[in-house]
DNA sequence: TTTATATTTCGATTAACAACGAAACGTAAT
DNA sequence: ATTACGTTTCGTTGTTAATCGAAATATAAA
């Protein structure tokens, strides 16, 4: 359907949600490591996850208190997976997603996440 | 820079342009022959077809009273190479481009577009 | 030089979207 | 049970985008 493929290239559409997804590519995260970086409020970004997830790229995962999300590398959808992969290259050598890269791996979930 | 990918894929989250890139595959054509098959406004698909030129999927070609539109296959900018050619193939299963195919080559420019 | 035609620009309208805060929900700790 | 915390849902606001028709532009034909 072409709906969904026009839906598919608007998940994509923001800067954002694209800084999420590279995020993702390096690291399984919850919704407060990825607030922390976006420096947006947690709904924000929760609706950021949700249109991704809902488009196929990323799954979520329950666990206790945190919802851990992560990108659907076993997709057997084959649009998703080539832009995936297209991603994953393409924004490497961005300077804000370098350096979101930089925070996340210095981020403590329990330090930051739990007051 | 992050928003320039953005504005790429936000180029491709209109069915109606998905439509118009998918019929400059197959063929050079006109604001005239798009309209024709999309039913739009001539203002709205010559809009849809700057934003395609100004994102580097499309480029155009004065000849007289036409403005011929064409595939920008020789850019060379990867991204834009690679999301033509993913867009070739995941579209040419979609029911709704299959019939807009058909149209377009049973369309003769001179009777439909010289009232 | 008019006239006709293909296209673009402009202005207005309507719909969709990103962002926020407040409130609700679910789970874990006290 | 109550409290605390991570997350989601909901309602609102401001911005962006798709569409149209009317007017402007450019080129060819009469």
């Amino acid at each position: 359907m072409l709906n969904k493929k026009a839906k598919i290239f608007q998940a994509l559409s923001d800067t954002n949600r694209l800084r999420i997804l590279k995020m993702l590519l390096n690291k399984t995260l919850c919704v407060c490591e990825i607030t922390a970086v976006l420096k947006l409020a947690p709904s924000t970004v929760s609706k950021h996850l949700s249109i991704l997830k809902d488009t196929g790229f990323i799954i979520e995962e329950k666990s206790g208190k945190w919802v851990n999300y992560s990108m659907n590398t076993l997709t057997r959808e084959p649009v998703i997976l080539s832009l995936i992969t297209l991603l994953n290259y393409e924004l490497t050598h961005d300077e804000i997603v370098q350096n979101d890269g930089r925070m996340i791996t210095d981020i403590d979930r329990v330090k930051l996440c739990c007051k």
